[in-house]
DNA sequence: CGTTATGCGGACTGTCGGTCCGCTTGAGGG
DNA sequence: CCCTCAAGCGGACCGACAGTCCGCATAACG
């Protein structure tokens, strides 16, 4: 990704501009009439540029979101802890809730692009399936009596744009994140974060 | 809803008739291609009569999904328990999601469409305002300690048309409702279905 | 059977995602 | 410094679709 080994100079210009130009419009107006069109004007380059970078608009609104998550999924990989691999389940969970609840409050519009343009072969997103993966492994580390593929898409599903909007009120804007991680916590048991229960 | 006070003849078969199209390019097709073109077509209306009755795409997959989901609706009213009211909200929560559940499992692919159309003021629906209070009432019930609105949110967030179609294998067609009425437990705490904790 | 307003149909419009192909231009070798 | 040529560009073009509109048909009722 970010620069191909050999990219000209005018192509790797047009590919920032077209990115910048999406989270222009993206930023202005509401997500929903970014289309490729406005995005091309914006960015003064031709329709036929955009498609050949991006492939399609999924894949524009993919590539800026890779763009955002790019530090936390390198954290996740080989970061330090809690982030990064060494610390305890729980610990990691908390600290990759953190993460990404912050990547999604910053970024609900384009979440909810993308939403819209990936229609439902979003299970399919590389980004996703890394999260997921992630997730799941976390969970079965915990408690592996419960499913925990379907508990990690659970949480990946409350990262929706529009829901995001709407349990943020001004003021507090980690208020998402807070409940996801206490929904998380609550899904591996009371022992919220807390010492081990009492019944050993 | 269902007969208008004064419905022309006419009125009402053409309102079936677009109903069943849609209901047939659902199963037919996937459901992307169900457009109102073709549903026009197939119910042998014309294009206007499809939008005068609905109003737009949404609500035409919206009275589908309505119609499917009236009986667990009053049901949940004033059926008699454990759906309808008189149970404990536990025995209520695993009834609902039983119910919801089954519904999903069979319009998966509606259910997709219909998220898509909706574009994400699906948080306004009538139907999903139903179903999240609903189980606000519930989760608070049982848990006044956690944020029950949220939770709401997160359990409704997991019907997804095109997730439900990922983990349902062959042969297994209530594992999904099953893997919901489990999270929604772990929410609730670790007795599962069994007698109060020993605690008390 | 006449009257009327309710409902019908499908041509029409504007927009969008995506394709295509002739032209431009960056980049490297002579 | 210029020549070559492929990588890259742009925007005309296409098909599909949601949604509108208005002249016409007909159900309902006395």
């Amino acid at each position: 990704m970010g620069t191909q080994a050999t990219e000209r100079a005018d192509a790797a210009r047009n590919r920032r501009a077209v990115l910048d130009a999406t989270e222009r419009l993206l930023a202005e107006g509401g997500g929903e009439h970014v289309s490729l069109d406005r995005v091309a004007a914006l960015a003064g380059v031709g329709k036929g540029t955009v498609f050949r970078r991006f492939g399609n608009r999924a894949g524009l609104l993919r590539a800026l979101l890779e763009e955002r998550s790019r530090a936390l999924r390198e954290g996740i990989e080989s970061g330090p802890p809690p982030l990064g691999p060494g610390a305890p389940a729980r610990e990691r969970l908390h600290a990759f809730l953190d993460g990404l609840g912050a990547i999604a409050e910053g970024n609900a519009v384009l979440l909810s692009a993308h939403e819209q343009a990936c229609a439902e072969d979003k299970y399919d997103d590389p980004s996703y399936r890394f999260w997921h993966r992630h997730l799941r492994a976390l969970f079965a580390e915990e408690r592996p009596d419960l499913d925990a593929g379907f508990l990690a898409h659970a949480v990946l599903a409350v990262f929706d744009g529009e829901l995001i909007r709407r349990v943020t009120p001004p003021g507090d804007p980690r208020r998402f994140t807070r409940s996801v991680q206490r929904m998380a916590a609550a899904m591996l048991g009371q022992d919220d974060h807390r010492d081990p229960p009492p019944g050993t």
